[in-house]
DNA sequence: TTGCTCCTCACGTCACGTGAGGTGGC
DNA sequence: TTGCTCCTCACGTCACGTGAGGTGGC
């Protein structure tokens, strides 16, 4: 190093010794660290050299340009980082295992959905599903998020930890893809992680967690379902849901009382709704509210009516 | 970078035109791309020519290794990121101010006490006081501390906002270094800040800003300051800060309130240091408290003693 | 006499970039 | 005929590191 600012004319050794050996003077050594401070602000040589010949040089400009380098780099490097985690983390076989997650990443990062499209559906047997679930956290893009949900399914389980990470985001959007996606994943966990989802502050998350996780028999959905159909929020698939979970007789009753409790509103809209909701449950239990309805004026026509439905229906 | 890589026989263009132009195949081209792949996870060229002969060649330990670099990378990064924007916030006249606050940065980061202690103490003007702010606030040796406090005073107040947002810590020992360090500012600012650390959740915290702001003749530090009477912690400055927060006659006799309001304690220790700050307050003042804890048993003796000295006193 | 440190000179590293001088296709 | 693109060859970049072959002081 001392050899290499000699040649540049960086640093020149005030004298020789008798033997040729450079010999450094004080100001020499000072001289020397100032060159090191300086190569530790990550100087150049050219430019050190510049700094020491004229002091006053600009420092600030200089400086300012240094700082953006770094900050550059270090988003860069950042961005690598994440990149090689997922890679290594992804356990590729050789090298081509690498180039073809280097490529779905590249894909999936496109700002061209068409790209990203292209990405998911590229056929590739071991994508890394915590890319996919990444990556169907941030899609904004309703068709390339269709098929990330399709891949991530497909890819089993694996990436239900990142996903279900995502429903504790603060972000509403991205608890809002995370609880879509999870609907999309069969299997015991997933029907955990949607089942606390109904506790979402987030009303669409709840009625999302609440139609996938009635829909596989969680009776804790009902008075999320009961709210749709009060709400007039996919009421009709609400009751068809709560049907489905009032097939199980210890069920019916449950459900019923939770139907009848919002009877007392004064929304006869709501009333209609709840009324056609209520056709879904066993002929029994319908049979007794309806006609409960019919003694109310407002919706006695169309209680009748319903009621109607359900007495011509084969008994069950 | 196509004739460099067909230089190193990286990637070949397979045939030439009859003009002798390079011409690339689908498969040259898609080598092209895996070299690009791979070199955008940083891997050299040497590395990549080697993945690609042998494509099992360990793409694990390669990437374990990349990735240990590019942490490394970021944390130095990270580090210089910090060290220029302090420098440039120092807004250095020429390079060798630049220097200067290089070397100090290097000495205060130093492992040994002593070179930091030099470091504080190596005259110089234009230091940063939020270089002497952050080190102050990190500071564990109590010399190299004491060192900071009084250089970061001489800098004026342009480390305040630093060493106040110590205050928000959740490091009790942060806040602890803060409040001391504040204390030795002068100005209003400073003042403010302090008061504001009456509140603290630390009891240390707490005593040091009563200390500092009484002194000011903040009446604010009042209630802490009867708390170090009455718990025995520093009572004697504290008992002579509320002597002098006293002398102003509007304040006089809520302090003697505050004080004899303790005195309703059974500890006796307690009461005997109540009553030895009551000295403090203004004669006709001490008199009445003192001649009333005369009709104490316990204390009787040790009132009329302090009563003596109070009598024997030149009026004020 | 034997290690040891230092000397000079020349070349290598890494992934290209940059001329200079020349040429084929429109 | 005139631009244009591409060709080869040689050298530069950046901050040193690495021998090879030689030498002075203990």
């Amino acid at each position: 190093m001392l050899r290499h600012y000699d040649a540049l004319g960086l640093v020149r050794p005030t004298g020789r010794t008798v033997g040729n050996y450079r010999e450094y003077s004080e100001d020499d050594i000072r001289r020397t660290f100032h060159v090191e401070g300086l190569r530790s602000l990550g100087l150049s040589l050219r430019q050190i050299g510049q700094a020491l010949e004229d002091p006053a040089f600009a420092p600030s400009a200089l400086l300012g340009d240094l700082i953006r380098r770094t900050e550059d780099r270090l988003q860069r490097d950042q961005e690598l980082l994440e990149r090689l985690r997922t890679i290594d983390a992804s356990a590729p076989f050789d090298w081509y295992g690498v180039l073809r997650v280097v490529e779905l990443l590249h894909g999936l990062n496109s700002p061209s959905a068409a790209n990203r499209q292209q990405a998911v559906l590229t056929p590739s047997d071991d994508v890394p599903a915590d890319v996919l679930a990444r990556a169907v956290l941030a899609e904004e893009d309703p068709h390339v998020a269709g098929a990330l949900r399709w891949a991530l399914a497909r890819a089993g389980g694996d990436g239900m930890a990142e996903v279900a990470a995502g429903l504790s985001s603060n972000d509403v959007d991205v608890r809002r893809r995370a609880v879509v996606a999870i609907s999309a994943i069969p299997g015991d966990t997933a029907t955990a992680v949607l089942t606390d989802a109904l506790e979402d502050p987030d009303t669409t998350v709840r009625r999302h967690a609440a139609r996938a996780v009635g829909t596989r028999g969680v009776i804790a959905a009902v008075p999320v379902l009961v709210d749709m159909i009060v709400a007039g929020a996919n009421d009709v698939e609400a009751a068809e849901i709560l049907g489905e979970l009032s097939q199980d007789p210890g069920r019916a009753d449950l459900i019923a009382t939770a139907l009848a409790d919002e009877l007392a509103t004064t929304d006869t809209a709501v009333r209609i709704r709840l009324a056609q909701a209520v056709v879904e449950l066993p002929t029994t239990i319908a049979r007794s509210i309806l006609q409960e309805l019919e003694k109310d004026d407002d919706v006695a026509r169309v209680a009748s009516a319903l009621r109607t439905v359900v007495e011509s229906r084969p008994t069950n």
